[in-house]
DNA sequence: TGTTGACTTCAACATTTGTTCAACTTCTAG
DNA sequence: CTAGAAGTTGAACAAATGTTGAAGTCAACA
């Protein structure tokens, strides 16, 4: 071996290998971990080392983004994770954040709908505005 | 009347009762004129006087940014409105809003469903990672 | 040994989404 | 008419989410 990248000493995924699986840059990497959306362990020289999960969590918190949780939630989230989470615990997880955003989804609509009531959503009362 | 405010002259609704109107603090009220999300005539000495349907503007926007879109996007989502749209027009961009949230929703759903396959989510391999 | 590439930290910058303040103008009530 | 409430702009600040660059460290290979 030793032709392509040898991967990391010390048992672990470097950040570079972080940002590429999860194809963020490792600048978001090293963000992540400073929230705490992922954990690093740290070799005899001070580098970051990630358990195999790392990318994932990147993977989920980028679309958790995406439908307007913040880095600080998915964090806190994730926080619940133990070590060494087990699929079943990372599917609770999962399921929360998929929850959480179907309910800011019905809170839309439900918004909009109790705005519709009567007919009208957000049009001009002309006629009610205009009265004396 | 005349004891509790006066509604602003000149035909339209001021920044103060837009706001109280939304819910918001006047500073976004102009915050989110400058970024499109609503549109203002002038009055002769320069003030903002808007349709009433500003404050359901604001109101759907605050919710849409809770599921991720950006101003940027929900001002060009509201483009597509006429001067004096029809409530027929308001629920086409009422449903489109909510169309893309869930769609995120969905690509969420789907990537972790994608990750879940074969029985692990983002569990570690430490069997495969270690094997030589 | 020395240089090369990947890593480290820290600080600065950029963008989004607002809020706050100062200085000035306009509007409305009395 | 004049005082005070509310409006105007512009600049500065703030928190969230990153990126970029400088300066230094570390490990591996020739």
């Amino acid at each position: 071996m030793s032709v392509t990248t040898v991967i990391g000493t010390e048992s672990g995924l470097t950040v570079s290998e972080v940002a590429a699986q999860s194809g963020v840059a490792p600048s978001a990497v090293r963000f992540y971990e400073r929230h705490g959306v992922i954990r690093a362990q740290r070799t005899a020289g001070n580098q970051r080392r990630f358990a195999s999960d790392a990318s994932c969590r990147i993977k989920v918190a980028k679309l958790a983004q995406r439908v307007g949780l913040t880095v600080k939630e998915i964090a806190e989230t994730f926080d619940a994770l133990p070590p060494q989470p087990q699929p079943e615990e990372w599917s609770r997880i999962a399921d929360h954040i998929v929850t959480e955003a179907e309910q800011r989804v019905e809170a839309l609509k439900r918004a909009i709908a109790a705005m519709s009531t009567g007919g009208h959503l957000c049009d001009i009362d002309e006629a009610l505005a205009t009265m004396p």
